[in-house]
DNA sequence: CGCGCGGTTGATTTAGATCAAGGACGGTGG
DNA sequence: CCACCGTCCTTGATCTAAATCAACCGCGCG
């Protein structure tokens, strides 16, 4: 493990810091034990709704997703977004007390694992396994992070706090003084994700960039100019995230 | 699996509804392979502080606990609440970007696996790998319905599936009318829980017990009256919660 | 006995939702 | 090329759910 002590939440992961990223090799490894389906899907679209193999485990090659809950009156809370290299299993879409959905905010490009074959890649794999595990914690440990700030914290928070995950798992980070990248979310999503109105993740943006710790240019592209004071608004521990930044470079 | 199509996400696992306690049978699984190392806790007591085998994934044997994270402020969200038969892994409680924290909330005893087994026995015992994929499952699965609720709804819609929520999960619900149990937590940490003030959950559940869904006794103890008008007020889908206390019954 | 924790209740404040009206694009069809 | 439309962003005015502040009660306990 390389990354220990780092932010192994965000998903940065080992092999894309040396130069080889997860899935490349996963592809390989799922080769080798299923009939690799690999699935494209256009931005926009929904996953799993296709009646057949919907009792897939997905491995995300390419592009980003939302995963979502609903309520019966529209209400919409996005629940994690996955980025290449990550899992998505769908029998979490199903058995619930409310509607899953899971869609792309980008065009995408899929491995399916049959559900059947699941647990027989698990068990010979141990790579897989492992990566797996690692995975899971990730998913709880941001999600853990986002309910605190669900619960607990102001807009200026929660969008600051989003601003530096999907930041750092985009691995967009360098060491520099500023970031930049692009997030592929309407304000309306990025509301659902942080439990904001879109109308006040729109002010929010505002007030972060009237103090100079951010500017957004035109439909959601970020430049952080100041993170030690976007992390402080985020309430994140900076020290944390100082470490993490001198680890990612 | 016996409890397909219904609401596995809640906890209430195969082996209990069978009479044998999943956790009774985990036991002997882990004491072949392990020395199971068991350790008993008071109630309002932290776990993991301890300076040695910190790094070990804990299963429950008896008692309930939370795990929280907090920011500097003080403020404080419970991100799930561990049952018997549930697993807790400690990985998740380090390298964060705030403070995690797991406390008792009744007597407990849990069973440690050191860190170092953990993985061996994942490999080797396939039911306890098969088991903990399901945990897993389930643990993600109420954590977004939580979020759904705590990002989209009202403090009525949040208590009311948190009631919901642990009357399910600690199987007090018979097929009868109305419901009891007794749930071990202050009304602030309740307020923790569900991302509402201790003041807010009082008058919340004072609103539910003049409306006749509930009664409170003293200190949590919790009387459902109807539990139709409460998932109705929790946004849960009603066929689905009368098909999962079918299926529990 | 008195102290402290947890619950209750009331008064006031506030962050963010909601409602509403424009404006800036980017795509489409004439 | 331009007219039209729909989607998304922006800004202002108003409303409201829940937080906060504050006082008090009841009770278990040293």
């Amino acid at each position: 493990m390389t990354d220990s002590g780092s932010f192994s939440q965000f998903g940065i992961c080992d092999g894309a810091r040396a130069g080889r990223p997860w899935h490349a090799e996963a592809r390989l490894a799922f080769q080798r034990t299923t009939s690799l389906h690999k699935i494209e899907r256009a931005a926009g679209a929904l996953l799993g709704m296709e009646a057949d193999a919907a009792k897939a485990v997905y491995f995300v090659l390419s592009g980003w997703l939302a995963s979502s809950k609903s309520l019966r009156n529209g209400q919409r809370q996005i629940v994690d977004i996955q980025l290449p290299g990550e899992f998505i299993d769908t029998r979490l879409s199903d058995m619930q007390a409310s509607a899953t959905q899971i869609e792309t905010l980008t065009p995408v490009t899929l491995a399916v694992v049959p559900r059947g074959n699941w647990m027989r890649l698990l068990q010979e794999y141990p790579e897989i396994l492992a990566r797996h595990e690692r995975d899971v914690a990730a998913v709880l440990s941001r999600m853990s992070e986002r309910m605190l700030r669900l619960g607990k914290s102001s807009a200026q928070a929660r969008i600051a706090y989003t601003l530096i995950e999907l930041g750092l798992r985009s691995s967009a980070f360098g060491p520099g003084e500023s970031q930049e990248f692009h997030i592929p979310m309407t304000q309306q999503s990025l509301g659902d994700f942080t439990g904001l109105s879109s109308v006040h993740v729109c002010r929010t943006l505002g007030q972060l960039e009237r103090m100079g710790v951010v500017s957004t240019n035109g439909h959601m592209d970020i430049l952080i100019h100041d993170i030690e004071q976007l992390a402080a608004i985020a309430e994140i521990d900076v020290a944390l995230l100082r470490g993490e930044l001198n680890s990612a470079a």
